[in-house]
DNA sequence: ATATACACTTCTGTATACAGAAATGAATAC
DNA sequence: GTATTCATTTCTGTATACAGAAGTGTATAT
């Protein structure tokens, strides 16, 4: 959005190794391709993304600072757990956030940014069947997030943002069961939105959000088979 | 809470040079004893806190996830800005979590916990006057905390002590004005919490934490002022 | 007086080194 | 067979070293 303007060309922010390890260890944690509570060695992981400790354990850090990541001093750095509790309790914060964020979308947004989002819709390109989980999980995100966009808060936009890298696997794992009624559901609340019916919307969204997080003690049991499944695929 | 449970007395967590830099450099920034927008030099840094570059750059690191203070690849590390737009975003996000808060609060919460912060609130026991602002601040963060706790949500607790963090300073500087009326207005919400009165609760919630976003542009202003007069009490 | 080029200084980004803590495992005691 | 001790190995925590980028200031040209 800033970025294009011609009058702020900065120079092109080079990217350094931390950057770059942060992505990749990032990844890792997102995905569970680290299991949960396993321990990072820090020679074998420098080594593996061909630099040293020293970058390394920046980019640990600012892992840790996001909570996708755990760290005990003397111990070093593990992955985080798999945890229904701190899931559910992602979600209800995701819902809080998300709820007010359509309702104050309603109110703020121009009648043009609404039609984009009506229109550029994802749900109405969603090939439903035969799409990889992950591409469909982008969609899904990039939709709530387009909402929270609508209110021009950067600040939610981040939070919602950090809170979807943490909740990012168990959406991979319950998307295909629920991909008919994730379109119809953001169906509703676009609708809401283009009525600027805010209470409407609010009551969308919340139900929309709040049916997934009832599933969400038996969608981690489903993850951890699926984490120590993934030994088969290990290298 | 759980540290004290005989049951987990894990080894005592040894601290590291890079914990004990984190919590300086944090304290710096939250106070914006650092000015904004300003550098860090690293190695004057750390020969200052008596430690390497080393450990000082993961704790750099840590806080710079946390916002609360800024990189740029190539420069360095700089001290967050103070900014009126980001300051309205945090209370707006902060504002949507506490509403939500204090309603869940309503349904959760034990009759005890909800009498021990009745009885044990701080609008009985704050002094008005003679009062470090920094204590009366505390005091409100700890209220609001309280409240949170009552969810039973630790995520909900952790995003809003962050939040807290990077308005403190904002808050310090507003309260002087403002003591009395977040005491009733304090008042006035464990009343509705106690009476179990949902809706109320909420509105008063909203209401307090809407009075002072009202402000935040003048006391941002106020704000600039105060950084660049306590170049008196430099080193 | 302003702008440009260039040498010089300072600082960041990363690798490496090393001390001491933690983990491992063998050997011994019970 | 289980528990305990101690030697050995491995790994973390931090300091230091160094290359190259960024910043600074001076001298020269216009």
């Amino acid at each position: 959005m800033t970025a294009s303007d011609p009058a702020e060309i900065a120079p092109p922010a080079p990217r350094t190794r931390v950057d770059d390890i942060y992505e990749v260890v990032k990844e890792m944690a997102v995905a569970y391709r680290l299991k949960p509570g396993e321990r990072l060695n820090e020679m074998t992981l420098a080594r593996d993304l061909g630099a040293s400790r020293t970058p390394l354990r920046e980019a640990l850090n600012r892992l840790v600072a996001e909570r996708l990541l755990d760290f005990v001093a003397g111990r070093g750095f593990f992955c985080r757990g798999l945890d229904a509790r701190e899931v559910f309790e992602l979600y209800e914060v995701r819902r809080m956030l998300e709820v007010e964020a359509v309702r104050l979308a309603c109110r703020r947004a121009s009648d043009s940014a609404i039609d984009a989002l009506a229109s550029n819709s994802d749900f109405y390109h969603w090939k439903v069947f035969g799409q990889p989980i992950q591409e469909l999980v982008g969609h899904d995100e990039a939709f709530h997030i387009q909402i929270a966009k609508l209110t021009e808060n950067g600040e939610l936009v981040r939070q919602l943002r950090r809170i979807n890298e943490r909740i990012r696997f168990i959406r991979w794992l319950d998307m295909d069961r629920r991909v008919e009624g994730t379109r119809s559901e953001h169906r509703a609340i676009v609708d809401a939105l283009v009525a600027r019916d805010e209470d409407l919307a609010a009551e969308k969204m919340r139900h929309h959000i709040e049916r997934r997080q009832d599933q969400i003690e038996s969608v981690v049991r489903e993850g951890f088979s699926t984490i120590y499944m993934n030994d088969l695929e290990g290298p």
